[in-house]
Formats: C-alpha cells, sequence, structure tokens
DNA sequence: TGCTAATTCAATCACTTGATTGAGTCAATC
DNA sequence: GATTGACTCAATCAAGTGATTGAATTAGCA
C-alpha cells in the first residue's frame, strides 16, 4: 500500500458514470484500462487474467495500472463497480418506473404482468458485447470476492426487490417472504439461463450465436411462461381469500 | 509428445465407472488426482489451477500428472470426463425410466407432469459437494474448451432429449423444434439458477448456504412454476386443435 | 520561457508456473 | 534372490507473473 512519493494523487474509486467528456490524459487511460479491464478478466479469471495483457489491449503501460489503480485487484473492482454501472444504466430505469408505479397503488394487474414480463426481458443480455460481462459476474456468483458487493448492492439487489413487489402485487404474495423470494429468482433463471448456460443451448438449438432472432423467441418464451405461472399463483391465492371468507 | 522411454504406458482416457476394487498402485494415484483436481479446477480456472496444489491435494508428487495424464490438460479432461459421470449417474436413470415409458406409447398427461417435475429436481445439485463440479461446468459454458463435449454428449444433450419428448407428449409441441428447445431450457434455468446465481440467492434470503430446507421450498417452487407454464401450454395447444375443427 | 506536477516508460525484482529429467523405490514374476 | 517394469521423487529449466523503480516525457500554468 506504499504510495509513491511523486504520484499521490490515486483515484479511490471510480464509481458509476462513465459519460462524455473524458477530460485529462489520465482519465483516458483509466477508462481504456477498465475497458480492456473487462475482456481480459471476462476470459481469464481474477489471477489468470495478466497485467501485460490488461495494459497491452489499452494501449498502455504496464505501471499505469498501479499507477492509476494501485493493483491488478484494485482495477478488478474498478471493472466490476463499472459492470454494476453497466446493468444499472439497462434496468435500473424500468426499475425506477415500476417501484414508482407501484408506490401510487392500486396497481393494475395486467400492468403488472407486463411489468414483469419486461423486467426479465431486460435481463436477457445475450449480446455479444455483454459476455465478458457476463463472464465476471458469474465468476462472482460462484466464488465472491469482495467485489461481489459492488454489484449486489449496486443492481442485482434492486432487480430482486422489484421482482418481489412485482409478485406481491400481482399475486398477493407477501414481498419479503422465504417464497416470493425463491420464486422470482426461479423465473429470473429462465433468462439467465441463456446467459449462463450458453454453450448448452447453443448446441442443442444448432445455433452459431444467440443474435436478434433467436433472442426475440427466447424473449417471448420466458415472458409467455413467467406469466403462466403467475396468472396460476394468482387463481390459487384468489381462492385461499374465499375459502377463507 | 515425446512420450518417456521408461513410461511408454500413459493411459489414453479415464472413462467413466469409478467403481469399487481400485486395483493397482496407479488407479489409486489416478483416482486422487482426479478427485482433487475436480476441487481445484473448481476453484480456479484452467490456467490459474496449479498442479503443484493439485498434486499436494492428492497426495502425489508433480510428476504424477504428467505420467499419468501426460499434462495438466490431460488431467483436465479426465476431470470433465469423470463429471459426466458424476451426472449422468445422478440422472442416467431417471431419463432412461422417462424414455422406456414415453417408447411405449400412449403416456398419461399427469405422469409426463410428474417426470417432467423429477427430472428438473434431479438437476437441482445445490448440495456443496456439487460446488465445483458446477463451477466446472459452468466455466464450460461460458468459454468452452474442447472438453466440453465429453461434457455435452456425456450427460447434457440426453437431457435437453428428455425434457423435449416430455413437452411433446405433454404440450404436444414437435420436440426438434427451436421453440420446444427453447422452453425447455429455459425451464431448466429455473433449476439451475439457484445453482449459477448462487450468490445472489444466498444474499438475497439471507441464507447461510443452500441445505435440505432451502433446497426443499426451491423444489417445490421450480415444479409448480414449470407445471404451471406447461398446463397452460396444454391448453393452448387443445384449444389450437379444436379451432382447427 | 521556465517551472512543476502529472503521466509514461523500459528495466528489473523476487516469485510461481508447467514440464522434464534421471536417479531412486517398490512389487511382482521367474 | 535376481530381474524387470511400474511408479515415485527431488532437482532443475525456461517462461511468465505482479510489482516496483527512477528516469524520461508531457501538459498546464506563471
Amino acid at each position: 500500500m506504499a504510495s509513491r512519493p511523486s504520484a499521490p494523487h490515486r483515484t479511490p474509486k471510480t464509481r458509476a458514470a462513465p459519460q462524455v467528456l473524458e477530460r485529462s490524459r489520465g482519465d483516458v487511460a483509466r477508462q481504456a484500462l477498465i475497458e480492456a479491464g473487462v475482456a481480459v478478466f471476462g476470459e481469464h479469471s481474477l489471477h489468470s487474467a495478466s497485467t501485460r495483457e490488461i495494459a497491452r489491449r489499452a494501449g498502455q503501460n504496464i505501471a499505469a495500472i498501479a499507477y492509476y489503480f494501485g493493483s491488478k485487484q484494485g482495477l478488478y473492482h474498478a471493472v466490476v463497480a463499472h459492470i454494476a454501472g453497466i446493468i444499472d444504466a439497462r434496468v435500473g430505469p424500468l426499475m425506477d418506473e415500476i417501484a414508482s408505479y407501484l408506490a401510487k397503488g392500486q396497481p393494475a394487474p395486467e400492468r403488472c404482468l407486463d411489468y414483469m414480463g419486461q423486467l426479465l426481458a431486460s435481463t436477457l443480455a445475450t449480446h455479444s458485447d455483454m459476455l465478458p460481462v457476463t463472464s465476471i459476474i458469474i465468476k462472482e456468483q460462484m466464488q465472491p470476492t469482495e467485489a461481489f458487493s459492488l454489484l449486489y448492492d449496486g443492481a442485482l439487489a434492486q432487480l430482486q426487490a422489484t421482482g418481489a413487489a412485482l409478485l406481491q402485487a400481482y399475486c398477493g404474495l407477501p414481498a419479503d417472504a422465504q417464497e416470493t423470494i425463491v420464486r422470482f429468482h426461479a423465473m429470473l433463471g429462465q433468462s439467465l439461463a441463456f446467459r449462463f448456460a450458453r454453450q448448452t443451448i447453443i448446441r442443442r438449438a444448432g445455433w452459431r450465436a444467440i443474435a436478434a432472432p433467436q433472442e426475440q423467441l427466447i424473449r417471448e418464451v420466458v415472458i409467455e411462461q413467467t406469466q403462466a405461472a403467475m396468472r396460476s399463483l394468482r387463481r390459487q391465492h384468489s381462492r385461499k381469500l374465499l375459502a377463507r371468507t
């Protein structure tokens, strides 16, 4: 952790908002390293990814990693935070809209069904650009490092909460019940299967990749099956309420 | 690939059947290396896993890896083949039973529903013993090596085929249609979500691990939601048939 | 222009990696 | 009991690892 006397300005954390107008030379280098990091950490594990490879792809010197991020691990954390930002940019607006809709009270059942479909569809990031992102996420799922919290707190928790809220609104399940949580996670799994069990579906279906037409079919199926499960659940719940009176 | 003159006997492939009565000294060493390999390749990637670590855990000398498997990659292939055997041992008998039941013709709808539930439940291997296995599988899904075929041909293909056959029998979908394949993969995803998106559900639900009570709840939810989707699909199909007449 | 801080660079460090080697050990067979 | 082939071992190799260093370069401001 010894900082060099000539460079005491290391940024503490690169947080969100990778927007336009890159200012200093350093910001360009930082951004290039993070983007190269996404690619290389996606292809290799945290340990086997080589800083030389990352620097090479970013067009930077190896020493730049220590200079901007302190260490390889520091760069990795910046990469994971960057990914949380990507996810949030994809599904954040929708989640906010759903939250504010539900907050108004008296949600229309059909609207809830539709929102759930949109929510699952928005997690269906099968585009090849998202492949290294998916790869890093799943490594953190299976062998979480301390960087997992960046992902969870930064995006995944809100996704789970939104799903549970929709199940409560539509099916009457309490949003914080174990059953509700498990139900939404299983529904989400339908979508995740095409990102996480990627090679199996590609081989089995004889696809070369998962492109627009494939994603279209997947989206329809996932939405339809999810809504079927939700409708069935809603009927069960109504029946239970009737029986009680 | 130069073989040593004093050890020209390298086994070509360790295939399945890791049954009782280990004979020679070599078989014990081989087995120990494969089991240690499952653990270490589960925790690290193919590249970052260290042969020294594997040998240490197996209680073997490093040179034993080259001796028995030719190279680190040779050991890795043996490990993946071993995993395919584990999966097949878990779900193979059920798949065979389903296949022979369907082959008899005139399958009972309720029986099909039940089989699908059993099939998905059998893929729900959340026990901690299976963690490194799951880890290796998912690495092959995201960045397949040539070892992926061992997994796919050895177990995954039959699983997919069995699921599609059940969907055909119950819902009337053609087993080899894209839609059918995608539908079963999505259903399977409900179960896989608890193995692949492991850390998210553990955090979200506040679990310490996924043990028996958790697995019980997951199993019920997955089966119930899958059967709801299937029933809905069956109704759609019946309606379509009626409309045609 | 001159000064200073920010940034880049090649060189180097100690360390780990997979693989190889040849000598050594073991157990079975004659 | 010697011989043979299967197996184990410590030592060693070249190649690659993350990190560090101090000098060189660049940019911003006076």
